[in-house]
DNA sequence: TTTAAATTGAACGCGGTCGTTCAATTTAGT
DNA sequence: ACTAAATTGAACGACCGCGTTCAATTTAAA
């Protein structure tokens, strides 16, 4: 996951035309990797998907390890996103971890997230490094974000905590709980945004009395 | 998921060479499909394993789909395990508990388990049956379990909750957190039997505070 | 010992996949 | 219009994998 290879060679597509197969070719291999894994995906498939010729991906990817690696490296740029939000000062400890809590319910529970999900794990095998690749950017950084908020509270006085890093995956896990695990083996779980309001203040209120002074 | 053909075959197979040879068949698999996957597994690799004939397989397991549900299948006896514990009624809440959370965290480190998840969540695409095997007979078997255990509390009066299955998944969650994703994407996490037990401990006191009446 | 089941290696058919080559055509910047 | 890059289809080579067939051998139950 390390270099930026194709990104210079997607520079150097200065073609419209190019540019919009290669956008073309980066989401139906998407929907194969994500579908069928790296080695149940073929780029015969993916180039009929993405309507293009199958010498076009090897020209712009040179391998299908690679074409693999950039379609990961283009969902972690989608993922991550703030799920903490920005404007945290202006609210409360409570509101902010509210918000925080329904953006991380509404994120999982995407049909896209729980694909990747699905296929990603099972690629670390192949190749660790995408593994470490996600970690970075997705848990981590959501973990990162929630512990500088939870930090100013507790500089505050707000709060009780001897240990950020626990107190903020104890957050995580309560809001979380099950539900990533039931998605991605395939259980339906439908929540609508008045339920996943609801969890979200419960883990809050479970999480706000554990850290109470 | 349903059948059982392969077991049939399994009782006609008397002689102890057959039985062997099916056992060794059986580990070969479990270690290739849970680590190059479905697709990326193949049949004379397993056979190579089990230093055994391909045709041996076929005779056993008719096709590898079979082979594979039966992998899985097998994987899933072996975790079907309580992780609460039989004799709880003569120890404290707390104690079986920390018991519980500690066989847990225990279950979940394993490198086998770990590599059954990578893997796993792949598959459903394919096959949604084994997904919902695994949760029937894994995750969902332990919170009844626990949520067997909290009844009898609860009916005590020494522990508040309006919602069992709520609480127990809290109680999974807070004792696993993160650690089962950052394994799956291959974070090499070790605990000694000493962190293990004062996680448990912090998982449990954070628990029964939520619950405390 | 008789006999039926189990096991083996080798080969086969069939289909699929990766990645390459090449000549021909289309595209778009200058 | 010129030109260089991009795209395409078709074919190819090399390899792999599933599942089958078959004749020959080993095993073990009765």
């Amino acid at each position: 996951m390390e270099n930026t290879e194709v990104d210079i060679l997607k520079e150097r597509a200065d073609r419209p035309s190019s540019q919009r197969k290669i956008a073309k070719i980066l989401a139906a291999a998407r929907i194969e990797f994500f579908t069928s894994g790296f080695s149940g995906s073929s780029i015969e498939a993916i180039a009929a998907r993405a309507e293009v010729s199958k010498v076009t991906i090897y020209h712009w990817f040179k391998t299908k390890e690679n074409l693999f690696a950039e379609v990961v490296k283009a969902q972690c740029r989608d993922m991550s996103e703030s799920l903490v939000g920005e404007n945290s000062k202006t609210r409360s400890l409570r509101e902010n971890l509210i918000f925080a809590a329904e953006n991380m319910l509404n994120a999982i529970m995407q049909e896209d997230r729980i694909r990747f999900d699905r296929i990603m794990a099972a690629e670390v095998n192949r190749d660790p490094k995408v593994g470490a690749y996600f970690l970075d950017n997705g848990p981590r950084a959501l973990l990162q974000n929630l512990i500088d908020l939870l930090k100013i509270s507790r500089d505050k006085g707000e709060i009780q905590s001897d240990n950020l890093i626990s107190s903020a995956e104890m957050f995580v896990s309560l809001v979380i709980g099950r539900i990533d695990l039931f998605l991605r083996y395939g259980e339906k779980i439908k929540l609508t945004t008045p339920q996943k309001r609801e969890r979200a203040k419960r883990a809050v209120d479970a999480w706000m009395l554990i850290h109470q002074k």
